[in-house]
DNA sequence: GTAACGGTTCGACGCACATCGAACCGCCCG
DNA sequence: CGGGCGGTTCGATGTGCGTCGAACCGTTAC
């Protein structure tokens, strides 16, 4: 079972705003915009290995992330194009407001 | 218990974009961007009674939806001046592509 | 006043999901 | 080659959600 990514125009809103709409995975998301592609493991935020692993699953699934395979390593990067193609403005609105959390 | 409505500054991008992630819920938003102000009986999807009144509560309690009653009917409309406000672009981007569905 | 109608609430049911620990797999480094 | 590390997968578990029918409530119409 290699790592699977939707297409581009495969992507469905309902499936990536369901995606979004997990506090987790949108600081995952939150911090790829800020830090750029990041290795797995340096995100951790107080969550086990296995639901970090579920989360970026969940991410890289509905199109949200691409992941690269590198070693023991994977490297996770934002789909910035890939969104703003199928849904332009809806990442940039997301951030926007997410970069100002409370 | 009346019905309830979110303060504008309480409204929570992550229960946004939950209300949003629901194929219904975002059909619903859909037809209220086009056709404006609904009646809720209005709005009929193929589900159930009680299955439509409970989207509209999960969508008026993310705060994307105002509910306003009069006499037996319940007049549901966006909150789009809010919505703009707290997540400026959100709701547009998400009709945009919303409009153009399959 | 009584019936009909618009909506909500109440279980109930099934399913999906977030979470965890433990086991497992692949790769790298001694 | 063998151990350790990065990640995934596998149950298991609790919880929440979408869906339904049925019962209920307020208002309007007759």
């Amino acid at each position: 079972m290699d790592i699977f990514h939707p297409a581009t125009e495969d992507l469905d809103l309902t499936s990536v705003l369901q995606a979004l709409g997990d506090p987790m995975r949108l600081q995952i998301v939150r911090l790829l915009a800020g830090e750029g592609e990041q290795i797995c493991g340096a995100i951790d935020l107080g969550i086990s290995k296995s639901t970090r692993s579920h989360h970026f699953k969940a991410l890289r699934e509905a199109g949200v992330t691409f992941t690269r395979v590198e070693g023991t390593h994977r490297h996770v990067s934002l789909r910035r194009d890939d969104l703003d193609a199928c849904f332009p403005g809806l990442l940039d609105a997301v951030l926007q407001t997410a970069r100002v959390p409370a």
